[in-house]
DNA sequence: ATTAAAATTTAGACAAATCTAAAAATATTA
DNA sequence: TAATATTTTTAGATTTGTCTAAATTTTAAT
């Protein structure tokens, strides 16, 4: 089956949001999707019709199996053409973002097992998010916030909560991107900034709103 | 302004049929673009009041100065695209036009720079067709029939008319690509076939048919 | 110059995706 | 539990792009 730009769309949405509650409400999809509710629901009737959620007026919906199988396959396309992006054609890990939204509609699938190839294969996109397989396997990567790490072990930056450009801008200036390892120093039990050290560079304090924006996995 | 994937196609079509006859009639058109002509009559409209074209009812119509613009952008994305498919993806060229097809309708300009620059600017795409500059400026190659060759000189395959997979598995058979060197040896009065030698190789006949559908310019 | 054929346009309909305003269902609060 | 607020759905409209069938215009043929 073949489905449209908009359908598309959708289901990723409802895939995300389904990450942090397991059923998805009509208004955070709407919020999430920049729309109206009555268009969301509109399109849920349609993602019923073709058996891509579970939903029942009134109670909220789902992604059954087949919508989670899509919705994972898009979310490949996005994250290879993220990495294509920024590891090929040179962009910042901020601007990408609206252009894979373009390009992940792009239906060909021998393109995209190229592509990945092509790309030798990357397990993550630019902003530390996992990419799926062919089959929709995703690696679960454990991640832990920043803000909430204790010991002083060295940790890796695995993902960023915030992909714009102000969150961009900041991590550069502390030398922070995908990948760095760091540790934690000290925290400050008045305001919940901590410190932290980059190897290489001085140690430096963020405030709490930065660390909760900042995922790390441990060595 | 921006404009819809059916808008920028239509634009497109119109562009390409104008090489070959200054003027463009609805039929025509709609056989291009596999629609009907009650359908290309509601698009010039639009195309009319979006100021793209000429167009004069039961008359025929050609884009203006505007639309010519537009349609050579199209034409640089989809040109840059198949040579992206063919020379970093490893696709053969009779695949890459259906999906160039998709990937030409990605408005961002910045990533058609900076794919440019990625491929490091080619000149003309798999197929050996030019591709026109950021302002829209196209070299024009010179392009004989093979055909009509007549001297024995060297010449190179520039482009070809077709692009099928049968006539790609032809060429393959004959050693033959865009870029490939050759003389043409003898002409056959009877079936109008043409003896030629491709460098490395031995002499071959090929069909008039074949001939006319391969294009080469001088050395 | 008529008539017949072909090309083109209009009229009216339809599917997809969206919207606003109103109605219905659910959740919250007093 | 009853009133109120919030969420969700429905009703009806709009835009874009398409279609078929009928009307109109142009072109070709007698
Ligand atoms: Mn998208
Ligand atoms: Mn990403
Ligand atoms: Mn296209
Ligand atoms: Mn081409």
């Amino acid at each position: 089956m073949n489905y449209s730009v908009s359908e598309e769309n959708y289901i990723k949405s409802i895939y995300h949001l389904q990450q942090q509650t397991d059923t998805v409400t009509t208004n955070s999809l709407a919020n999430e999707l920049r729309t109206k509710p009555a268009s969301v629901t509109d399109m849920l009737k349609k993602l019923q019709t073709k058996k891509l959620i579970e939903y029942e007026k009134y109670r909220g919906f789902k992604l059954n199996a087949n919508g989670n199988k899509i919705a994972l396959g898009i979310i490949r396309r996005h994250r290879l053409w993220e990495f294509f992006l920024v590891n090929k054609l040179g962009f910042e890990w901020d601007k990408v973002h609206v252009i894979a939204e373009e390009l992940e509609h792009v239906s060909s699938a021998d393109l995209i097992e190229r592509l990945d190839s092509f790309l030798k294969f990357p397990q993550t996109d630019p902003h530390g998010d996992p990419i799926p397989d062919t089959n929709g396997k995703m690696a679960f990567i454990k991640q832990l916030n920043l803000a909430e790490i204790i010991v002083k072990k060295n940790i890796v930056v695995s993902s960023v909560g915030s992909q714009s450009p102000e969150m961009l801008e900041m991590l550069k200036h502390y030398h922070i991107s995908i990948g760095t390892s760091l540790k934690v120093i000290k925290h400050f039990a008045f305001d919940g900034s901590i410190e932290i050290k980059v190897l290489q560079y001085t140690p430096c304090i963020i405030s709490e709103q930065v660390a909760k924006n900042i995922f790390v996995h441990h060595d």
